[in-house]
DNA sequence: CTTTGACCTTGACTTAAGTCAAAAAACGGG
DNA sequence: CCCGTTTTTTGACTTAAGTCAAGGTCAAAG
């Protein structure tokens, strides 16, 4: 069960402000959210919401990290976005009032801020800045599934995998030494596999000597084949 | 080539006050927005842009198909969407200013209205209604999309294919005899197989029977059996 | 007609990736 | 530090779906 935080609004103010979709808005606004927001704590692998469930709101989060994704009748999972801090998610459901298409848990302990669907569509109606926040949110969203299909779709795991440890590393600083941020049973359902798939891919790569593997500290010995073996289009 | 049509902007204001994206808007915006609209033609397979293109604006089917896809190194095609009369496409690209994220081309021929990207930007926002319109449509797109992923990694084709036969089998009013409404290669595309394993999958529906097949048209046998086969969950 | 080209089907084969089972390694309390 | 749980790895096997190549079908064009 979720813990609701006893959390002073004014604390939040400062956190909404700095985040894509709030950003802009007036300081009156910002106090007005801050009331109606509810804090939330979940323990790792937490479950937010499920496909289908009713949408009574959107959230964002203040700390730790949220899965989205979809549940095959057969258990397997396919993660459709990760979400980190002062990222928001469920926009969509909590603005057109249908189901969530997908469900979400905590991948670690995580805090997140809900706000409930009616006062947030009412805040919309006044604040044309919000509209076009969460349009550019949106666009964000649909850049992020075009790219998602062309990779599960028209690339093999080991190109996957390629992909994900090449932005990774991006964001990491482009040092050759770098950290998976998910466990690799996560990360398979990330790149769209099983956790046996992927840790046979991992041998393969490093036989190939693409790259060396302690936990989840990954060497990556050829930054030029890994990019080979990527071979990216556009995103 | 696309043909520019020499088509008087008049009669274009009925079409796109119907077209989810105007819908509402005031007859003097539909009259500017005809002015700006260029109508274009295609063949068959004619391409409309490809992935990576500069987005110069967005487009409104007027007849015809239109298909949004990728394609990979080896020729191989994902087809994102499919849109028909009254559609609009591209308008990601067009509000955001990145190249498009896929490539579209004319699955029959097609005539579609183009919008340049300044002018619609400018149109945005002195209208309020348009951007309420342009979230819906991107709400769904990512509806679609969320659907998307589902379908292609967590289902196998047999089970993708009984879902559009059954969906197809709604849109043509339920009837046990449907008209496949696109070529069997296209519909590989679209399921995110090649058509050799759609033929196959084709046969062994037949050999179960669970359908007929004659050309495009397609006898559900037993439409029970295709539901269960496609279980389909939440889209 | 009959020829041409696009589209579709079939067969034989290969391959990527999933399943099942078990062992090994890593982790987190108590 | 040890024990039990969870996570990861490995092996043997199966299977869905892709590749390659050859025919077949059909309709429009000559």
């Amino acid at each position: 069960m979720p813990q609701p935080q006893p959390l002073s609004p004014l604390d939040l103010i400062p956190f909404l402000g700095e985040t894509l979709l709030f950003a802009g808005l007036p300081e009156f606004q910002l106090l007005k959210l801050a009331t109606l927001a509810i804090v939330q704590t979940y323990d790792k692998g937490e479950s937010l919401f499920q496909q289908g469930d009713a949408a009574t709101g959107f959230f964002i989060v203040q700390a730790g990290r949220i899965k989205v994704f979809k549940v095959a009748q057969d258990g397997r999972e396919q993660i459709l976005h990760i979400f980190g801090e002062g990222n928001h998610f469920a926009e969509v459901p909590a603005w057109d009032g249908h189901p969530y298409p997908a469900a979400a848990a905590a991948i670690e302990p995580a805090t997140v801020v809900f706000f409930p669907r009616q006062p947030f569509l009412q805040l919309l109606e006044q604040q044309p800045d919000l509209a076009i926040n969460l349009l550019k949110s949106f666009a964000r969203h649909l850049r992020h599934f075009s790219n998602l299909v062309d990779t599960l779709t028209l690339h093999e795991v080991p190109t996957r995998l390629a992909n994900y440890l090449l932005h990774l590393r991006e964001q990491q600083g482009s040092a050759e030494q770098i950290t998976l941020d998910l466990s690799k049973g996560q990360l398979a359902a990330r790149l769209g596999t099983i956790p046996e798939t992927l840790s046979r891919v991992f041998a393969k790569l490093k036989r190939q000597q693409l790259l060396a593997v302690n936990g989840n500290q990954i060497h990556l010995l050829n930054v030029e084949g890994l990019k080979q073996l990527a071979d990216v289009d556009i995103p």
